[in-house]
RNA sequence: GCGCUCGUAGCUCAGCUGGAUAGAGCACUAGACUACGAAUCUAGGGGUCGGGAGUUCGAAUCUUCCCGAGCGCGCCA
């Protein structure tokens, strides 16, 4: 049993004694109670808040409260010491075997050590990247497509059921500009010489070679027609096009999508028709006129009768149009119609992945999940803010007009896609990055992805040098600080797990892998600089194993880790 | 004008959902290779957590009002 959870279920014991007692009410609340590692050494092995949160509904002073609890505490099989300190704070020192335990507990369990069933089985639905199919993934849509697909290992790490999903974009204006520019491109390679690209139609050259195929499949036979005729099977053509381009990108991140759905499928069965008869059942819906966005009155604002969601009811500012003018649907329409597939397919539990131009977008789709299901929480929507692409500090210069953007390929071509899944984790995914593509090629502490990986290979460099392990080993004789720092950072990795599984935060577990890594390489140099705390000792073998298993344990743990993230460890550099 | 995301050391950022004296890296200063991999490590200085008020045993974290940055604001997706 983990040793938090061991404290934990004792103090359960101890509450409902005193509630038996009569001591605390039954009403009592104790989710907020905590065992925890505490940051200063010299708090104790776990620190304990009960003190402070019971004592206002116990009717007691927290250390009043705290001596109380504390002689119940040292009593528990495996406690040194109980201290009261500060406010109330119950400090508790363990008897070593304690953690000499844990450790066999992570030597047990291997590469699954940290996995957890907090998901219990659960489904759960991660919709990210979604780019629209009009070209390559380019730079930004890295950090999206990283942070939801770390969120997805992070989830199966926790037991939840997950699946992987990308919404293609495929029936607004976009595709048939799409289609446009294919069949430019198309008619040059039929030999026509076609100059400038005209303004409103993609100008990138990976449209070219869309033109060709095209060509060569269906020959010449759109020259003549007309666009209404041509458009409908180009358009189909390109979108293939992209989106094989797409996977492509995808698969070269180690992203590989459980599900494609297709707006278009869905406007075509019917789906949207069907999402706005339940909400107009239930009475979220009504014929309109909007206010125009005060302050900043747009020349061509004409109030005009639509039909409306009444995304206030739901916390929104403004109720939204859900018909385009000439009778169509909104964007917003489709993306309902696509929200309660998945809510009717997953039972609620959706995450989406956005980018922070579409913050404005939040409410009206918290709302409308709101509406559909009945249930506050059954979204999620994590923004993620920009990536600035820099080269030696320096901005890289991109014009999306000229289409001469940095793609997610170049980037993969020149750093690696390990370590941009590592470093798009950097960073909590609510704040800017700077992604310097010069620095992460360093082999130094600059680079974090290399430090964590080279902590893992100088574990494996010493277990080649000792050999065979021994099978009984006495892990007590770990006594060093420095290898108890590493040991209780170690324990403490399924708790990172839980923590950044229900904050939806993956982040959290790449600053975990460099906070692992500092420890190990600390722990390796005290050993330049202290002999007898070398990992390999001539002269006392039993320790020596004992140590071994530490560096075998902590080189699991960081490929446990790596894990989640889906970057594979190395065993040399 | 309104909304969203933010503001933490000179710079780049963490801070475990309210805990103890706010932590790392870079940079700067001074050190450690006859060595299990020095591609690393040790030590030091550096802070009104943007500002004010509030909530309580306790606030970087929660509430509110200012200041500043980025993003968004009917028939784009």
């Amino acid at each position: 049993m983990n040793i938090f959870n061991y404290f934990e279920s004792k103090f359960k014991e101890i509450v409902d004694e005193m509630r038996r007692a009569g001591v605390f009410p039954e009403t009592a609340d104790t989710s907020k109670i905590v065992f925890e590692l505490p940051r200063d050494p010299s708090h104790g092995d776990i620190a304990c808040n009960a003190a402070m949160i019971l004592a206002k509904q116990v009717k007691m002073k927290p250390r009043d409260l705290a001596r109380l609890l504390a002689t119940r505490l040292n009593s528990c099989d495996g406690v040194t010491t109980v201290e009261i300190a500060g406010p109330g704070f119950i400090n508790i020192i363990v008897e070593p075997r304690l953690w000499s335990s844990e450790l066999r507990a992570i030597l047990a369990a291997g590469k699954s050590y940290g996995s957890n069933n907090s998901g219990a089985g659960k489904s759960v639905n991660i919709e990210y990247v979604s780019a629209n199919p009009t070209g390559p993934l380019h730079a930004a849509h890295a950090r999206g497509a990283v942070l939801g697909d770390a969120l997805a290992g992070l989830l199966e790490f926790s037991g939840w059921n997950v699946t992987r999903e990308y919404y293609i974009n495929d029936a607004g204006g976009q595709v048939d500009t799409l289609a446009r520019s294919v069949y430019l491109r198309y008619r040059e390679a039929l030999g026509e010489n076609i100059s400038d690209i005209p303004p409103g139609l993609y100008p990138g050259a990976y449209l070219q070679e869309v033109g060709k195929a095209l060509a060569a499949r269906d020959g010449d036979c759109y020259l003549e027609q007309d666009e209404a005729k041509w458009l409908a099977p180009v358009r189909i053509f390109s979108i293939d096009a992209m989106m094989s381009i797409i996977r492509d990108d995808l698969l070269r991140l180690g992203i590989k999508m459980d599900v494609f759905s297709s707006e278009r499928l869905l406007v075509e069965d019917g789906k949207v028709q069907a999402a706005m008869a339940k909400l107009h059942k239930d009475g979220h819906l009504y014929r309109g006129v909007l206010e125009p966005p005060k302050g900043k009155e747009p020349e061509d604002w004409e109030p005009r009768e639509q039909l409306l969601f009444k995304a206030t009811t739901f916390g929104d500012e403004i109720d939204r149009p859900l018909q385009k003018s000439d009778g169509s649907w909104t964007y917003f329409s489709s993306d309902i119609a696509y929200h309660l597939d998945k809510l009717e397919r997953t039972g609620g539990n959706l995450i989406n992945i956005f980018g922070a131009d579409h913050g404005g977008y939040v409410k009206r789709m918290m709302a409308v999940v709101e509406a559909l299901s009945g249930q506050k929480d059954a979204l999620d929507i994590k923004l993620c803010q920009l990536v600035n692409l820099m080269e030696n500090g320096k901005p890289v210069k991109m014009s999306k007009r000229a289409g001469n953007f940095v793609t997610v390929r170049d980037v993969i071509d020149t750093v690696g896609a390990d370590v941009i899944r590592f470093i798009m984790l950097t960073r909590r995914s609510d704040q800017t990055l700077d992604f310097d593509y010069r620095k992460v090629t360093e082999q130094s502490r600059e680079n974090p992805v290399f430090y964590v990986q080279y902590a893992h290979a100088r574990c494996c460099s010493v277990l080649r040098q000792a050999g065979a392990l021994q099978d009984e080993v006495c892990l007590e004789r770990l006594t060093a600080p420095a290898e108890m720092a590493l040991i209780k950072l170690l324990v403490s990795w399924p708790r990172i797990v839980v923590s950044a599984a229900n904050a939806h935060e993956p982040h959290r577990i790449a600053f975990y892998l460099m906070d692992l890594a500092s420890t190990f390489h600390s722990l390796w140099t005290a050993g330049r600089e202290n002999p007898t705390l070398r990992f390999i000792l001539d002269d006392d073998v039993d320790l020596t194993s004992a140590r071994l298993w530490l560096v075998k344990a902590t080189a699991l743990v960081i490929r446990s880790g790596l894990g989640v993230l889906a970057i594979p460890a190395k065993d040399e550099m």
